[in-house]
DNA sequence: TATGAATGAGCGTTCATTCAT
DNA sequence: CATGAATGAACGCTCATTCAT
């Protein structure tokens, strides 16, 4: 259908290069940081050559930015959304949303957008304040309200609760931290990257047996 | 009294440097990168000029690998004797050390190499091997040996081990990994940073709340 | 002409690049010596910048293969050439192939190459040996082919071969390696200098003289 | 006998060190060239520290101007004297002149000299200058007057001087020269590096026997 | 005198960025 | 829009030179 149309292909194509070129960008500086990413390293995993890069972005840190800003989190949202919506136990909500935050933050790229923000926070502050007041800060936010919300309704005890989130997101962070770094070594089997999901699992549980209120 | 000595004091300055070196670029690294930092910088911050750091490391990754080899903490082994010693129940014990460990090894430069090496895995894949078998592996070892001791005991509940353990060491890591990224930012205030030990008590206590076997 | 074709031109100049800066390298590399020779100094007399000669050579050595390894001397299979192909006596052909050597090798950057690979040979034994099997042994293996003929056909005396040769050559290497050295200097008249071609005639007439058998 | 007196062995030691160290700069100078001989190396050689040649000369240049200077050649004046004194056959006399300088000149570190003069004429010109007055231009002189002695008592052929002169050193100079670049590769084995004498005198009979007067 | 730790100008090389095509 | 040759600031590293001991 869109075949036939070469143009509208050609189009398509071109209007989804700035997003190539993020994409590309964010895999490498994930993986190899910010100041060791070529910019015509970017450009060739874009599938472009040297000069495209800046027919779109005005330079290097233009595009850690546009990435910095732009890979984030409209998933964050549906998780609220979730949490707002539900109405069953802390418990089953907790759980049912490390799910979704695993299938879609934790385990995709914006995993490693994360470890990128923590190696960058001090060459880039704005930028982790403005990571940090994005996406980190809401998902405390969102924890401390289901938190919150347990301990009225009388399933969990009462547990300072600041110090309890974070203790919750704690999981969260060393898994994708760790899946762009240490797990990607050759012999590295630490229970968090063998089987990210079952290890979240099992966190939460432990944590949770540990809120009830018996 | 040693300033009596000019050739002992001349001595005791060259003895110095390396570590002196060492210490400056461990540093800068920790906080810009170790393609940010550039040779002068250290040499500057090590009361240095150009050339020196030369005198006593081939190069710049010399002097990284130097880093990450010597900052390695011995303090391990005394966490370990404190284990083996212990004869008191298991959840005393995990807050000895943890304690300890804050103490030692969280709220000293150890904890920036640790988001050094998360950040650099990648580049040099050697060093973060060699990090991740002397420090995170061994640590998870110890800490397994001691919740097997609590469940063998029967003072915790028979839990998955592997799982367990990484999340008992996830609420430590991001401690360390937060103390020099976001939490460096001006307004950043997650639990973790305004007050690492309490964060790291109430986090194992709502664990061993979870584990107690009741 | 091909003023029309401006993708020609751009195309043209890119592509005479590399023998634009190998031949400013040689130029340089002979007057000053590998190491007193900078690599910007070789880009500025290719009339380029800094930068440009990496696009076309990995390094500072790499140029100096490249010279060494390309400057060599089709031109030896020439002579050859002449030297097979020629009926009449060993002296005029002789002195045919002098002249002949003059022209494409003796006075041209042929020349200066030699004395940079003598100065050099100890810095770069392989290349040394590689303008040494290539130039200097085929050289040697041609005028004794030449001289084995004008002994086998009783124009000559029985001359030991070997150090005869050497004897023959000895004119046409000094000649190259002064007119790069002491040739250069204001007051230097020694008659090599002044008057290559000349000289390198009476050397030989010199030496054929002493040949004869009579 | 002096062996009684350390403080004389010492300090004759003290008055040796000038030329330890410019004997091991000439080596090293012949060896590798200016440029890529580092002090430290020359110091090293010379059996002394970093600093000690600049207790004794300026800088490295005028190490060098030292070595031009200083290792010259009070060896052409015992082949002048010679040469002054017999009363032979030129012939005769020439060959006994290349035997004597071969063992006073040729063989001797003054045939690195030349190879390093040669390379570095350009960049110090002044000494190549000098090099050339002292030694190339008296060495021609010497031989100019031999020659002119055998063509006046008809010994020799009435053949052109100053060509026949440069002819008769062409074979001295290749031989000082290529016994410290292509005669140092493992395996050259051209006639005049594998017995140079013996090249040197067959080379002399050869152009002798072309001067003969027949 | 001699040492060798320290300096810092200088060079080789890289890479973000530009711009003629 | 896209290319890729060219640029030149910046950085890693060297080494001649100095100077406190």
């Amino acid at each position: 259908m869109t075949e036939n149309c070469p143009i509208a292909r050609w189009r398509r194509k071109k209007e989804a290069r700035p997003t190539e070129i993020l994409d590309a960008a964010l895999g490498l500086f994930v993986e190899k940081g910010y100041r060791a990413t070529k910019m015509e390293d970017i450009a060739r995993a874009a599938g472009v050559t040297k000069g495209t890069p800046y027919l779109y972005f005005q330079n290097k840190e233009e595009i850690f930015k546009a990435i910095a800003r732009g890979t984030i989190v409209a998933n964050l949202q549906q998780l609220d959304q979730i949490a707002r919506d539900f109405d069953g136990s802390a418990s089953v909500l907790l759980h049912r949303m490390v799910e979704q935050w695993w299938q879609q933050v934790g385990s995709a790229q914006s995993a490693g957008l994360c470890k990128l923000m923590i190696a960058e926070a001090a060459n880039f502050p704005e930028l982790a304040q403005f990571y940090f007041d994005e996406v980190i800060a809401p998902s405390n936010q969102m924890l401390s309200m289901v938190l919150q919300r347990g301990i009225d309704s009388g399933e969990f005890r009462a547990v300072p609760l600041v110090h309890t989130v974070d203790a919750l997101l704690a999981p969260l962070l060393t898994t994708m931290i760790f899946s762009h770094s240490f797990g990607q070594l050759p012999g590295c089997c630490i229970g968090s990257t063998k089987d990210p999901l079952g290890f979240l699992k099992d966190a939460l549980d432990l944590v949770l047996h540990g809120l009830k209120n018996n």
